[in-house]
DNA sequence: ATCCCGAGGG
DNA sequence: CCCTCTGGAT
C-alpha cells in the first residue's frame, strides 16, 4: 500500500470511530494489566465475563494475593489457558506490590519484568494507561497488516516496526484499537467482510476474495 | 517449535 | 469436525 493510499486508509477509520478505545471492561490500570494478560487466545467478550466476577471479588492486587490461586482459577475457567492465567495473575500482583507500590509502571521493562506480560501485553497497557504512540501487534493487527498491504512481515515485531515507519503519527495512538476494531468486525480471518468494507479500495486483499 | 486450553462459530 | 480468539514461557 502506497504513502497516499495509508493516509487516506486512517482518515477513514477516524471519521467511521473518532474516539477508538479497548473493548475489556476495567476500572483501574491494574484492572486494565490483568485484563489484557487474560487476553491471550480469547475473545473480549469471554475475558469480560470472567473480570467481571474476579474485579468484585479482587479490585486490587492485594484482594489478588488474598483470593489466591484456586480462587482466580475459579473465576476464569471458562477461558483458555486459565491454569497458567491464573498464576500469572497472582504472581503479577505480588511483582507489583513488592516492586511499584501495587501500581502500574509506566515503563516497557519493568512491565514485562512481570510474569505473563510479553511484549504485546506491555504495549497495550502503555497505549490503553498511559496514551503512548505504540502498536500492539496481536492476532488481528498481524493479519490485516499483511493481507492490505499496510505494513507487511514475516512476524509481528516485523509487522509492529513497519506500522511504526508507515502510520502517519497523528494518528499512531488510535492506530491500535481502530486497527483490532476493523480486523474483529470486518477484516475477519475467515470469511473477510470486503463486501461492507469503509477501505476496500486501498487494500491489496480486495480482488482476491469473494 | 511446542505447550497451554475453554468457548463460540462455521 | 476444524478454526479462531487483543500471547507468553520454555
Amino acid at each position: 500500500m502506497k504513502r497516499a493510499a495509508i493516509a487516506e486508509f486512517f482518515r477513514r477509520l477516524a471519521q467511521a470511530n473518532p474516539n477508538p478505545t479497548t473493548e475489556l471492561e476495567y476500572a483501574t490500570p491494574f484492572q486494565l494489566l490483568v485484563a489484557v494478560a487474560l487476553s491471550a487466545q480469547a475473545t473480549d467478550r469471554s475475558v469480560n465475563l470472567c473480570t467481571r466476577k474476579l474485579f468484585a471479588l479482587a479490585p486490587r492486587p492485594e484482594d489478588m494475593l488474598t483470593l489466591g490461586e484456586a480462587g482466580v482459577t475459579e473465576c476464569i475457567r471458562t477461558i483458555g489457558l486459565f491454569r497458567n492465567k491464573a498464576k500469572n495473575v497472582v504472581a503479577l500482583s505480588r511483582l507489583l506490590l513488592e516492586r511499584h507500590g501495587g501500581e502500574v509502571p509506566h515503563d516497557r521493562a519493568a512491565l514485562e519484568a512481570l510474569p505473563g506480560v510479553g511484549r504485546k501485553t506491555a504495549n497495550v497497557v502503555l497505549n490503553t494507561v498511559f496514551g503512548d504512540p505504540v502498536m500492539a501487534v496481536d492476532t488481528h493487527i498481524f493479519r490485516l497488516s499483511n493481507r492490505t498491504g499496510l505494513a507487511p512481515g514475516k512476524d509481528v515485531l516485523e509487522v509492529e516496526h513497519a506500522l511504526m515507519r508507515r502510520v502517519p503519527k497523528e494518528y499512531l495512538k488510535d492506530a491500535h484499537h481502530w486497527l483490532i476494531l476493523h480486523g474483529r468486525y470486518v477484516c475477519t480471518a475467515r470469511k473477510p467482510g470486503c463486501g461492507r468494507c469503509i477501505v476496500r479500495d486501498l487494500c491489496d486483499f480486495r480482488d482476491k476474495v469473494d
